[in-house]
DNA sequence: CTGAATCCCTTTGGATACTG
DNA sequence: CAGTATCCAAAGGGATTCAG
């Protein structure tokens, strides 16, 4: 009777009953300071998820965290597939927000190294908190979406069954 | 004596040697499952970081974080600005991993509304640690971005000038 | 009311070639 | 070695139109 790509029936599994806002109000689990923010450090924020949401910028933060500082070449070895423009430009971007620091010798042939900033590793901890969450719900993600796919593929064709 | 825009006095300021990889290690900060991570996960991390980074994925979150479960116009006229197909798009995103609920009431005048997930809420209180980097650093990042701008304006320009 | 489909512009990112 | 510049393909995202 329905020919949406969901049933009513079906959002069940998500349980919307089960998380009241009174949750919310006293999760233990609430960050320490309330997200009450102001506009720029909003701005920031979003900003910094786009950054580390493109294509290498978490993996450069990556490999700066686990070794520490390293020259221009080292890094573009092991983010291997990178191209230098790329690795440039965001090493560009994460030095103009201060986690990325870049170190210049004024050598014969050229050196450049970098490492993370101070801030840069406070930042670097703060992504811990998502990626935790993904090790958690790794599993059930691939399984939702999993299942919102076949849904979907069920939901396109003729045969509209919902049990 | 250099005509790069950076001079290696220059970078004092993030004083990469305050940071060796000792402090990493036994960082009291560092989070609590070690970064060590299957490629799953990791890919998982940026997918998310990708979403969120977008330009209406965190807004909707928050809304529904802070809100609990609204519609879709109750949603499009908080999130004021978005396009319709672009709130349907991110919506659907979230849905899929399953950090969003939909409900689909059959009625006469379609009503949906949408609602954060546990896993939704579990998700928008870790993205917390990132929020809360961003308010303790956001002055800081403000005049980083700022000097790096600077520097880059001043190298441009023919005065190559080095102290 | 909700949302799918289309058109179109902007941004992102990769390959390549060129400089200090 | 490190980095800039250019060209080009692909994805993101907005406005508009159509449909259940």
């Amino acid at each position: 009777m329905s020919t949406d790509r969901h049933l009513p029936e079906t959002i069940d599994t998500a349980r919307p009953e089960a998380i009241q806002p009174a949750l919310r109000a006293g999760s233990p689990a609430a960050c320490a300071a309330p997200c009450v923010i102001s506009k720029e450090a909003e701005d920031l924020v979003r900003d910094l998820l786009v950054r580390f949401g493109d294509k290498w910028s978490m993996r450069v933060m990556d490999e700066l965290y686990e070794r520490g500082a390293l020259r221009f070449s080292r890094l573009r070895e092991s983010l291997q597939g990178i191209s230098q423009k790329m690795l440039t430009q965001t090493l560009r971007q994460l030095e103009r927000d201060g986690v990325v620091a870049r170190r210049v010798y004024a050598e014969v042939p050229p050196r450049v190294d970098y490492e993370l900033t101070p801030i840069g590793i406070e930042l670097a901890e703060a992504l811990c908190g998502v990626w935790e969450w993904a090790i958690r719900h790794e599993q059930r993600v691939a399984a939702l979406r999993a299942a919102f796919d076949s849904q979907l593929a069920a939901g396109a064709k003729p045969a509209s069954r919902d049990d």
